[in-house]
DNA sequence: CGGATTTGACCTGCGC
DNA sequence: GCGCAGGTCAAATCCG
């Protein structure tokens, strides 16, 4: 694959970003507030509420996972661990959904962001270019498949790159306050 | 005991 | 067409 270049938010559909952008370019939701967000500190309170919304809750996502997760994997890869023999072939009408992505850098010991809603890890993967493994987590909320993928690192272990993927169907569980203290440690890199 | 995590297997997409 | 790398599943295991 590629390098890590995926790390923004491309929208619904994956455009390559221009080469030219290096890792640091973030443009997402938090501009909505009207204000650039320069740096880490930089966001009010009310500035936050609406865009701590558009950021875990990235809007227009439909949950294209929701359908091919367990019945479509069965169908599609002939079910059960001991009946793995026939094939049943490919789904039908499958229309590729890509659901917008979201990346962020923060700066964090612990690679598990209290983010105020609660994860359930369904997967580890080691990654090339990266002495670390990639961890795969998804919202454990029924009907929610929001999922997020953590990854630290290994030129930076000190950095975790966080990526969501998907929209909540749920209103959070916790106060933002944690929320608060997250984007507080948040690297933003303004596109230069 | 129930829910979360670990971990190896398996599948898919993409580049060569 | 093949091989690699990434992503997901699910049984086993762990932990509160």
């Amino acid at each position: 694959m590629e390098r890590h270049q995926m790390l923004f938010p491309c929208s619904a559909d994956v455009r390559p970003p221009p080469p030219q952008l290096p890792l640091t370019s973030f443009p997402f939701a938090f501009e909505a507030g009207g204000s650039r967000v320069q740096s880490s500190a930089g966001f009010g309170s009310d500035l936050m509420s609406s865009s701590v919304r558009g950021f875990l809750g990235l809007s227009g996502a439909e949950d294209g996972i929701a359908q091919r997760s367990k019945a479509e994997y069965d169908a599609a890869h002939g079910s059960s661990v001991s009946g793995g023999a026939e094939k049943i072939g490919k789904k039908k009408g499958e229309k590729k959904v890509r659901r917008p992505r979201i990346a962020f850098q923060t700066r964090s010991q612990v690679d598990i962001l209290d983010d105020g809603y609660r994860w359930r890890k369904y997967g580890q993967k080691a990654v090339k270019n990266n002495r670390f493994p990639r961890s795969y987590y998804r919202c454990t909320h029924p009907g929610c498949n929001v999922k997020k993928q953590v990854q630290r690192l290994s030129k930076d272990e000190g950095m975790v790159v966080t990526t969501y993927e998907g929209t909540h169907t749920h209103p959070i569980q916790k106060s933002t306050e944690n929320f608060e203290h997250i984007l507080s440690q948040m690297q933003i890199y303004p596109p230069f």
